[in-house]
DNA sequence: GCAATTTCATTTGTATACTAACAATAATTG
DNA sequence: CAATTATTGTTAGTATACAAATGAAATTGC
């Protein structure tokens, strides 16, 4: 059951243009083709992508945001709340709300800093770290199977584009 | 340069960021590096058009999936809501709140479909329309943005690669 | 013709994501 | 050292996104 082909379903759009026999009172369709636009297109091969993350990780697993903490936290050390959000890309307030699911499901752990009452700092559980190495492995398989319609050549010339607009 | 493999089978490593001396229990890090893959990479980039997207269309400008049901109904013609979200690769439930969203500024109608009970038919206001002109310029502007730190061969082969992975 | 299925729209719940405003604490500077 | 400024974390509000469940209406399959 479930799965309803959310999107991708039965195409309604036809590959060609979105053209229009210029009628009457309507204003000019100008040159402006949605689905070739650089956002739309982005956001589309995002949606696909995070159906394969949750498809591999599993309806348990960690959503991608708060995979990428429990990424950066792998390394071992214990870092400020806000400086994880730094490294993963999430603004304070996204980061409190991802920390905040990661320490209900006990993966990870919030300390008060000795050195700076501000701080809150952030370290992986011991049910944190063993997660670790499987997390790792369907992380892979995730990006392989994301960038499986693509030739390796391919792939990388994209993670270098991309690499480039931020 | 062939410089890892991202895709799939665990190869030979070189070059380790995230360094960690090998310490007592803890896991192995394995050659994952968050940074490079390619969900991080579009997360990234996404975040960056959308703040150009906001910054360009201004604060009382649509958002990107209010543009894109709104370029589709710049075609002139009434389209289900459903439809329309298949169009703009939304979800019904997403498709409905950006809807109702756009209603409330006035810039679309909902009409009931005399065919289709079932049917809820969507079509731009006068207002709608007359914005349509001004958001086209906005979004073209938008692109442009966004791809600007690549040459024009560098965003075409980007776009190409992108609609692959959908 | 009618039961089973499908489609359409909605509602509820969870999870990003960002802005803005705020309080507490550190760091800087005059 | 006092005043200003910056940083850290939190809360509230808005807007995607999708899953799951539901009810109503249309199609189909026999």
């Amino acid at each position: 059951m479930s799965r309803q082909d959310s999107v991708a379903d039965t195409a309604a759009k036809p590959t060609a243009r979105q053209r229009k026999p210029s009628s009457a009172g309507t204003a000019a369709p100008m040159d402006y083709i949605l689905d070739e636009q650089v956002g739309f297109l982005m956001r589309r091969a995002q949606q696909r992508h995070i159906a394969i993350f949750q498809r591999i990780m599993g309806d348990d697993g960690p959503t991608p945001t708060q995979f990428a903490a429990m990424s950066k936290l792998s390394a071992g050390e214990e870092i400020s709340q806000n400086l994880l959000g730094r490294m993963t890309a999430m603004d304070p307030a996204t980061i409190k709300g991802v920390i905040a699911r990661l320490e209900e499901r006990g993966l990870v752990e919030r300390l008060p800093d000795p050195d700076d009452q501000r701080r809150v700092r952030v370290r992986l559980s011991a049910k944190g770290r063993e997660a670790i190495p499987g997390l790792l492995e369907k992380a892979k398989a995730i990006s392989a199977a994301t960038l499986a319609p693509l030739s390796r050549e391919e792939a990388e010339r994209l993670l270098a584009l991309l690499a480039r607009l931020d």
